[in-house]
DNA sequence: AGTCAATAGTTAGCTAACTATCTATTTTTG
DNA sequence: CAAAAATAGATAGTTAGCTAACTATTGACT
């Protein structure tokens, strides 16, 4: 029949859904040298940026629910990757911080993400990459209001 | 620390990362009224687009694997809204049509995805959508190379 | 001070995707 | 034409996310 007025094909929820699927299996690629995937590394980076950060603010920044973080935060803590102590002034909450051979594998990982980034926005011009940003920004706000 | 020059925050990766898990929750939202979700309605769409469509063909154009297709063509043709037939040119190769009812329940429903379409779009300029659309493009033709 | 609501994190179990591997069939090639 | 390679689909098991429900702790309001 083929009915229908709406065309799929250029659906945001379908671009950005085969996008990212792509590209976080790309990074994840990316990343496989260093022994770490993506959310992982995610992680490593903002702790980088924020010492001491709450688990919970950590999940909020990478975008994940809190049962998700807490997989993620084990398992870097078992490699010895970030240490996890109670706040003094919350006691239910956990403090993250790199350790230094955190800091290291981070350090050592970070050309590979600029590189990544170099790549996929390759030929790309600025001012279009700033076009994206701001519509993406516009059209997560829109979602959040339905 | 803080040491890294990388910008995760604008990084492309974590921007379609959250959009398209945010789009497609939002968008299985806008369908649970219908009882069907957003991977089911897109093989409906295509289907509808193309009658005798064969399994595999479907799987690429929603851009999933063909063992994730599996398991939709099962419930769909469990529920009546899709038929299976063997072709005949290529006994490997299951064609895929709808029932009536699967006719009937994409149509009610593509007033639920053109909505949708409109609201995540809504005051955004139609240059600025065709921007997005060309730099997705060429950054997934990109991120295709590594 | 005591209760009630909110917040941080955990656990258990679910979902929708994935990869690896299998069978059946078709196509290609020596 | 027979053997080998490729393709369509199915099955089994894995993964990374999710929600719901829980404990521990904190803050707010009588």
């Amino acid at each position: 029949m083929a009915t229908s007025q709406f065309d799929l094909d250029s659906c945001i929820m379908c671009i950005t859904s085969r996008s990212s699927k792509l590209f976080a299996s790309k990074f994840n690629d990316a990343l496989a040298p260093m022994g770490i995937n993506r959310s992982a590394w995610m992680a490593l980076y903002y702790i980088d940026q924020q010492a001491k950060i709450r688990q919970r603010d950590l999940a909020d920044l990478i975008g994940i629910t809190g049962p998700s973080m807490v997989k993620i935060v084990n398992q870097l803590s078992a490699d010895d990757l970030i240490t996890v102590a109670v706040s003094a002034k919350d006691r239910r909450a956990r403090l993250l911080t790199l350790t230094p051979a955190g800091e290291d594998l981070l350090a050592r990982s970070i050309p590979l993400a600029e590189a990544f980034r170099q790549q996929v926005t390759a030929g790309i011009p600025q001012a279009d990459l700033d076009t994206l940003d701001r519509v993406m920004d516009q059209m997560m706000a829109n979602a959040n209001t339905l």
